[in-house]
DNA sequence: TCAAAAGTGTTAGTCGTACACCCATGA
DNA sequence: TCATGGGTGTACGACTAACACTTTTGA
């Protein structure tokens, strides 16, 4: 099985971009924790999920595929970016000797070998999914695919983590001109779980009341006649996206300001 | 002679990492203009200064090596934008033949050619300069290296003014999050100055009072004892930028907002 | 002395922030 | 009835936006 595996992909290899690959921030919410989903090699290191991209395939679509691959999900936001062009990426971490004998382990032969040791420019995408829409499917390389914790990662091959930092740099700026949440939450939240996945994002505790305030004034929710029940205290009541408004606010890319200005010392 | 640019080209095609390349969208300010580097090829049509990449070498440093033999300017603010991956994008504009026969009337091999009209995915990196500093170079496929207000564009090759819209739309945003101006203005220069600068690339009036209050406040701004002399009314003070403020405002990303937040309606 | 443009200051209104109080629920 | 957390409202300070007046210069 591991033999046809390698000839189905030196089959495949020919198809693909040269130099080319894509790799994807996956990020998921789920129990007050934003997490990122993760593929384990064999090696038990872990990695991006990641493809290569087919000849006459546009870059966003093996984006696209590679998301679709791993999470079973279409129709998902997903964004560029950045590209990664260190021509040493891959020997990043002292993680190349690891990849080989991982491969080496796998039987692959010497031309995938090289394939996979080869110089890549990867694109970082970021993709907002659902928690619990997932349905993580680990590629041919891998064992596991999984949830992590971004804010406790496991070791992450090449220059993995570099690629994670940025994705959620890029998260944080960019939730100030986006609005977000409509895939990273479920179809109905309260207002302290979609607080939550803000505060967890940009890494700042926000004034309940303001926040409130503040989101609603944006006017992309709506408030639902039900409550939650089934809680310890008072039931809160039930919110969910407008979708026309939200739609409309992302294409604006207007100024949805969550945290205070800085640089007034 | 052309005969050995095209030998010349065929050895250096193998040190190149294949599908890749970049773009620069070279940005300089003059005469109340925002302007950007272009060349023209000897079909008439313009292209964004671009390279492929050394395949031992960063994809930044193939951008900044662009820009050196474009300007012959080195330590330039340069930043990557996006990545352009349309399987498509050479052959939109129905310029691949355009650009077919502009290689073919030079006396391109085949092989040169075919190169050309790969696929590559290019990465788009904007650059700031001073205007009056460049020295623009032509490079070995174009006749002529020249500044175009980025208002009234030429017709360019591919997707080229795709680049430059998607550099313009960066620019514009990054402008709340950087101080700018200091490699797009002269060492010394005038409040009306940088307020055109501003102007320009958010594309909006300021008032000329709440914009001084404003880039003050930032204080990366030193005023000078100095004032210009030689125009029909009342001189106006010098300023120039306070590097160390700068560059500390530069890293920490902080929002410097000029324009109204928006969507209050 | 006049026009044109720069320097300086004021004010009203909006927005952000920090609060206090009451209400609903399950233990 | 109490602890917990949600819902609603207010007040102060900071910032923004709009605007008026004075000063300097060359013609």
């Amino acid at each position: 099985m591991t033999r046809s595996r390698n000839e189905e992909f030196l089959l495949r290899k020919e198809d693909f971009l040269q130099s080319n690959s894509v790799d994807l921030a996956i990020f998921g919410f789920h129990e007050t924790e934003l997490r990122i989903l993760l593929l384990q090699y064999k090696g038990k290191s872990w990695a991006l999920p990641g493809g290569f991209i087919f000849k006459d395939e546009h870059l966003d679509n093996a984006a696209k595929r590679v998301l679709e691959e791993r999470t079973g999900l279409k129709k998902i936001f997903l964004k560029q970016f950045y590209t990664f062009g260190d021509p040493e990426r891959s020997r990043l971490n002292n993680r190349a000797r690891q990849l080989e004998k991982l491969l080496e382990n796998d039987e692959f032969s010497d031309e995938v070998i090289q394939w996979f040791l080869g110089r890549f420019a990867t694109t970082g995408y970021y993709a907002l999914v659902e928690y619990t829409k997932v349905n993580p499917v680990p590629d041919d390389f891998s064992i596991r695919c999984d949830w992590c914790d971004v804010h406790s990662l496991p070791p992450l091959i090449a220059d993995h983590s570099q690629i994670i930092k940025k994705a959620l740099e890029t998260l944080r700026q960019q939730i100030h001109f986006q609005p977000i949440g409509m895939n990273l939450l479920p179809k109905k939240f309260t207002m302290p779980e979609i607080q939550m996945l803000y505060e967890t994002i940009i890494g700042t505790k926000l004034d309940r009341r303001n926040f409130l305030r503040r989101i609603l004034s944006y006017k992309i929710l709506v408030r639902l006649p039900e409550k939650r029940t089934g809680v310890a205290y008072k039931a809160p009541y039930l919110y969910s996206f407008d979708h026309k408004a939200y739609q409309l606010a992302l294409k604006m890319k207007i100024c949805l300001r969550m945290m205070k200005r800085s640089l007034n010392g």
